[in-house]
RNA sequence: GCCCGGGUGGCGAAAUUGGUAGACGCAGGGGACUUAAAAUCCCCAGCCAGCAAUGGCGUACAGGUUCAAGUCCUGUCCCGGGCACCA
């Protein structure tokens, strides 16, 4: 390591403004970050969850981009080649709401936010090419969106069906689930309805199978992931199973899934949703039916709600034939069942379900134990869990004896010989409706002929542009009244045709971003050959909260882009790390009905003897304020702390090695901006030493205990970046300088531990250690000097410092000669722990080697 | 309600496979420097008892397995994320 005198200039005082401006000019002039396509080096593709460009940054993204760029940069100065872009998810409702709100069209209001958000992800000095940037609400972008539609649509893989959708009565519009509150509008406040209408889905299902497979070669993914996942695909094996009846002197069958086939003979009565066939025939017979069926049908649409409202249902009048006894079971309809999952119709099992037996209590409806449990062959009230556990039948004739699986073939044996029912894969996903009503969003290139149908737009139309000078009102889709828009001809033969107003889900856009970032500027294709240089995404880094819908349709856009012939992979990301979210405390002031989120550094909470929140007070006016409870920050709860304050007063550095400092990356992260003091004192440190290692000249070869704690110390830091718990990492560097500073002068032990200092921080605070490292005149820059890696020789010990236990009590320490044996050892440990042993037997003494020592007694 | 996480000092956290609980920091207390303050530096600090040596307790709660449990198992409570139109 060279000792030259210093090669830049050092100022005694820690300047961060000064310093990130010089390092981040320099870095853009020799376009440091700008990746290249290189199939000599080993690749490393670098993502960050791209922003939906809000206004301004908040700190879920600065945490978000600094974890993706520590994994950069320290991947860089490991020699491979990083490629870390950035983009903009610039379609969405809160450009709508913006909109109406200040009368701006959504896209003025998106692009200002735009080149706002630029400037601070510039200013936090993050390694990304800028060369590759993209915003899915430029043409550019969502042309392909739509060119894709029209591929998946031409096979199948689109299609159109309808669709639930919450109805808003008095704006006439469609609304987000985000805008319903309480099952009101949240901007009319009336009751909301569900409404039926025609959308076009992605045929995910189609994929489910693989989908769920994969996961298993997944083994850079968190395990909570994959399981959230696989449940969310949800493959159950079961029977459907078919009860005849008469209807109108027609013979049909009502079809159900159960994945307790073993059960059948203890069905007391069948249950459909509202939305069935029979609900509808007995809502059309009586009165009181109808109106049931039609407050089902008025209720929640998210499984949120309907998962937790009162169990309700009426018998529809209609009997089935069970298969098998052929005795008559009751059909109701139940508000419990969806219309959405398995066949909009269940068998109920009162005695072994849970649901059913709760049910069944209400409304006096039988119930009939067909399987011996732990407890038992009687379900006597209350329910209890065992109830539901598998085991052997009763009660069920020539099934009795048979354990589950047994019990399940020859029950789905005698259904299908009966042709009534056989062996069926069911799966929880759904297909994805990707229609939305609304304007600010990729169109979907349809149009829709009275002679042809649905046709979908041809390539040499596309991009089907979006007007951008449009500002919606909040009552539906400004596109449908704007003839220039949505007249045209049709493609196919020419006639007047009206062109769909509805836009993509924004989740379209999110699908497949990553691997466009790797096909910056093609006109001609969606994905190119670099596409397949950089794919998959080595690294994904992103909050947690999207663990489900946006990394599942990405795997399978993915997935369809491999079929199109446009990826060689299947799996977008190869190691994904979910970062915690950034959680605040939320106050609000009840103004009369309607809640007054009051910012929590205006608020003084009250908190009772465990130290809970429970109210507070605003300071000023000491307004009563009410405790909303931790969550995430947003600008709906006024509880979002801006980030630039912090970059202001300290500078990004500090910013930076703060917020990778106070908590590991997937932890969730409650905000207090008291602690960053903290993370400037130990800046100004760094600075301060390396003002006086640059002022000393270097002489002699140092202590070697200082060298050996710096090297266990970087050896430790090492694994905990491979593991990625950088907070470690940043304490890390705490401790060589603390191990440092206790050192007088300049030595080759401190000139080598300020240079793996320094290169340690690179990674976590890159602009002064980019300035340091020149000013010590370690040569080159520190962005490309070697990783540093622990040196064995200085890690040597010829004593091991065992822990003394007796009877598993810790009772001290013992130095041991590594060359010990197993017997010496206990030797010394008796000897040392005679005082604890006294004169009583040692039954067994368990050495750990390395490690531990415990006499038992 | 269902699925997935989490709970360790006043606070953020650490403890790699079960092996010294609280590293590294924040806030706090004491001291040095200073006319004073800021900044900086040094020392103390889980809780309880004790002048101290030391002893007891302690990783949400209740049990269990083990020579040994923050870590594994069972149950409970609380907090967070997701639940398909927020992104």
């Amino acid at each position: 390591m060279s000792t030259s005198p210093t090669a830049a200039p050092l100022n005694e005082r820690y300047d961060p403004q000064r310093v990130e401006r010089d390092a981040q000019a320099h870095w853009v002039e020799t376009g440091a970050f700008r990746s290249i396509e290189d199939p000599a080096k080993p690749k490393f593709y670098c993502l960050s969850m791209f922003p939906y460009p809000s206004g301004k940054l908040h700190m879920g993204h600065v945490r978000n981009y600094t974890i993706g760029d520590v994994l950069t940069r320290y991947h860089r100065m490991r020699g491979m080649n990083v490629m870390q872009p950035m983009g903009w998810d610039a379609f969405g409702l809160p450009a709508e709401n913006a909109a109406m709100a200040n009368s701006v069209p959504p896209a003025k209001w998106t692009w200002d936010n735009i080149a706002y958000m630029k400037r601070q992800l510039q200013g936090l000095g993050f390694a990304l090419d800028w060369d590759r940037e993209l915003a899915t609400c430029r043409p550019d972008y969502y042309k392909w969106n739509q060119w894709l539609f029209t591929r998946l649509f031409a096979k199948g893989l689109a299609y159109k069906k309808t669709g639930v959708v919450n109805w808003d009565p008095v704006d006439q519009t469609v609304l987000a689930n985000e805008q319903v509150i309480d099952g009101r509008g949240w901007r009319t406040g009336a009751v909301v309805e569900k409404r039926e209408i025609p959308m076009y889905f992605f045929r995910i299902t189609a994929y489910a199978e693989e989908l769920l497979a994969a996961l298993d070669g997944l083994p850079g993914w968190p395990e909570q992931v994959k399981l959230m996942q696989k449940n969310w695909i949800g493959r159950s094996e079961g029977v459907r199973v078919g009860f005849p009846y008469e209807l109108d002197g027609e013979k049909k069958t009502l079809w159900v899934f159960t994945t307790r086939a073993d059960t059948l003979m203890g069905a007391t009565f069948c249950a459909v949703a509202a939305e069935h066939p029979i609900a509808a025939w007995a809502a059309r017979r009586d009165p009181e039916i109808g109106a049931f069926v039609e407050e089902c049908r008025r209720g929640a649409v998210m499984e949120a709600d309907l998962a937790q409202i009162e169990k309700k249902g009426m018998a529809t009048g209609l009997f089935v034939t069970h298969p098998l006894s052929g005795e008559k079971l009751p059909v109701w309809v139940a508000n419990y069942v969806l219309m959405g999952y398995g066949e909009g119709a269940v068998m109920a099992v009162p005695a072994h379900d849970e649901r059913d037996y709760a049910f069944a209590r209400q409304y006096g409806l039988p119930i009939k134990p067909v399987i011996r449990h732990p407890l038992g062959e009687r379900v006597d009230p209350p329910w209890q869990a065992v109830y539901a556990e598998t085991g052997a039948c009763i009660n069920s004739g020539a099934y009795d004896g048979l354990a589950f699986a047994p019990a399940v073939e020859a029950i789905a044996a005698d259904l299908q010989k009966k042709s009534l029912g056989e062996k069926q894969v069911q799966w929880r996903l759904r297909d994805w409706g990707v229609s939305r009503q609304r304007y600010w969003g990729c169109p979907i290139p349809i149009i829709h002929c009275k002679a042809c149908g649905d046709v979908p737009v041809p390539d040499a139309d596309l991009p089907v542009e979006l007007p951008e000078d449009l500002v919606p009102d909040g009552t539906g889709n400004p596109l449908n009244k704007l003839a220039a828009f949505t007249d045209c001809k049709c493609p196919a033969c020419g006639r007047p045709a009206r062109r769909e107003t509805d836009t993509m889900d924004t989740f379209v856009d999110s699908s497949w971003y990553f691997a466009r970032f790797a096909s910056p500027g093609n006109d001609a294709a969606m994905l190119d050959a670099r596409a397949r240089y950089w794919m998959p995404v080595d690294q994904y880094i992103g909050g947690i909260e999207h663990a489900i819908l946006h990394l599942l349709y990405s795997r399978f856009f993915t997935r369809a882009l491999r079929d199109e012939g446009l990826l060689e992979v299947a799996e977008p990301f190869t190691n994904l790390l979910t970062q915690g979210m950034v959680l605040a405390e939320s106050y609000y002031r009840d103004a009369g009905g309607r809640r007054e989120w009051v910012h929590p550094s205006e608020a003084e909470p009250e908190r009772d003897a465990k130290g809970k929140i429970v109210a507070a007070k605003r300071r000023g006016d000491g307004a009563t304020l009410v405790y909303g409870g931790l969550g995430t920050m947003s600008k709906s709860k006024n509880n979002g702390v801006d980030p630039q304050a912090l970059i202001d007063q300290y500078g990004a550095d500090t910013a930076r090695f703060y917020i990778i400092f106070a908590s590991p990356p997937t932890n969730t992260l409650e905000w207090s901006d008291e602690s960053v003091e903290g993370s400037f004192r130990f800046l100004k440190r760094v600075w301060a030493y390396a003002v006086r290692i640059a002022a000393a000249t270097s002489a002699g070869a140092g202590d070697p205990l200082m060298r050996r704690t710096v090297h266990e110390v970087l050896s430790q830091a090492n694994y905990d970046l491979q593991r990625h718990q950088f907070n470690t990492v940043a304490s890390a560097c705490m401790k060589i300088l603390n191990a440092l500073e206790t050192g007088s002068g300049r030595d080759a032990v401190t000139d080598e531990g300020l240079s793996i200092l320094l290169r340690l921080l690179a990674p976590i605070t890159p602009h002064i250690a980019h300035h340091l490292w020149a000013a010590l005149g370690y040569g080159g820059e520190v962005m490309a000097a070697p990783w540093p890696e622990p040196d064995p020789a200085a890690l040597e010990r010829d004593e091991i410092d065992y822990v003394v236990q007796v009877n598993g009590k810790t009772r001290g320490t013992l130095a041991v000669a590594k060359s010990a044996d197993r017997a010496a050892i206990e030797a010394l440990a008796a000897d040392a722990m005679s005082k604890y042993i006294e004169n009583r037997p040692v039954k067994r003494v368990i050495v750990v080697p390395g490690r531990l020592i415990n006499v038992v007694l």
